[in-house]
DNA sequence: TCATTACATGTTATAACATAACACACTAAC
DNA sequence: GTTAGTGTGTTATGTTATAACATGTAATGA
């Protein structure tokens, strides 16, 4: 918020990043995590996972499974969901529910309760962390239950979609 | 919040209520405002309300379809489908996204943003208003983006299922 | 050694959820 | 009395997800 930059148009949720970087991060982390925990990060989990980390934006999950597929992996859609199901228990991809449809944890170390925003028009969609949503769990009238998971999914318009819509 | 009821088991947001008044004061809600609106309460619309209002609990599209069926309405899936949406785009109704599922709106003069509070072991759903549920929207870090939907789900085990849990 | 187990993946079939496209009836407005 | 708007009916199909069972492979330990 200290000054505006040139990219007023979008927004600030939006916003460009180093991909290589985030991919390559994501992997190291991913990786850590299974040696850690001893899991195994199989050819097939690991596939999954860059499919989604490449395209970074959510994805059903039977575009998934195509892409298995041209990998060379089988494509029958329990193999999708298994490792989807996966992934999303270790905290590494999301389901965007208002979507159907999947995408990897873009900080699996903070989001376990994260907000996405998701805009209608470009179907662009952001991840932002609890810590920076301002949705503070939990909240003082929800007592007496112990929230476990939280899909908060905001769907609207952004900036730039709404500059250049015409109605 | 002045004194301690002796449902104390319960999550206080699961507490129940006189489901004969809510049912009668939702349905004269939904007449007055289709009056106000100029919309048509139509007796197929009206009996997927009272089908929702009644139950008092997220049906799926199919489970409705069945009970109009019952009532001598055509079952076919479109039906359903529109009626919910046209509920839904009106406020009376709002989809539970992570159990594919419909419930009458519990406020529908207060919830544009509503927060579900769901039990994954007894599946008892409660809404909460947006006044009350401490996820106060917009929030600071989601700039230059108009939200026009929320989707807030809290899955997790209410007390009186944790109290009775074994695991 | 080889049964047992735990886990990962593969396969078939089907269930569950949702919509497209078109048909028809009714009402209101011109 | 034709037209436009709205509401419902119907058929067919598309999309998303899971159940149930089979196979392979590696670690455990009698």
């Amino acid at each position: 918020m200290k000054k505006k930059k040139k990219n007023e148009n979008s927004s600030k949720i939006f916003l460009g990043h180093d991909h290589g970087a985030c991919f390559g991060d994501a992997i190291t982390q991913i990786e850590d995590y299974f040696i850690q925990k001893k899991l195994q990060l199989t050819p097939l989990r690991r596939k999954v996972f860059e499919i989604l980390i490449e395209d970074h934006k959510p994805l059903g999950a039977y575009e998934v499974l195509e892409k298995l597929g041209k990998a060379g992996f089988s494509s029958s859609p329990p193999i999708a969901y298994r490792v989807l199901d996966f992934l999303i228990e270790h905290g590494f991809v999301h389901k965007v529910q208002g979507l159907n449809a999947f995408i990897a944890c873009s900080n699996p170390k903070h989001s376990h309760f994260p907000t996405f925003v998701i805009c209608r028009k470009c179907e662009k969609v952001a991840e932002v962390s609890e810590e920076k949503s301002g949705l503070n769990l939990p909240n003082p009238e929800i007592t007496n239950f112990k929230i476990e998971k939280t899909t908060i999914e905001l769907t609207g318009i952004c900036s730039t979609c709404e500059n250049a819509e015409i109605r």
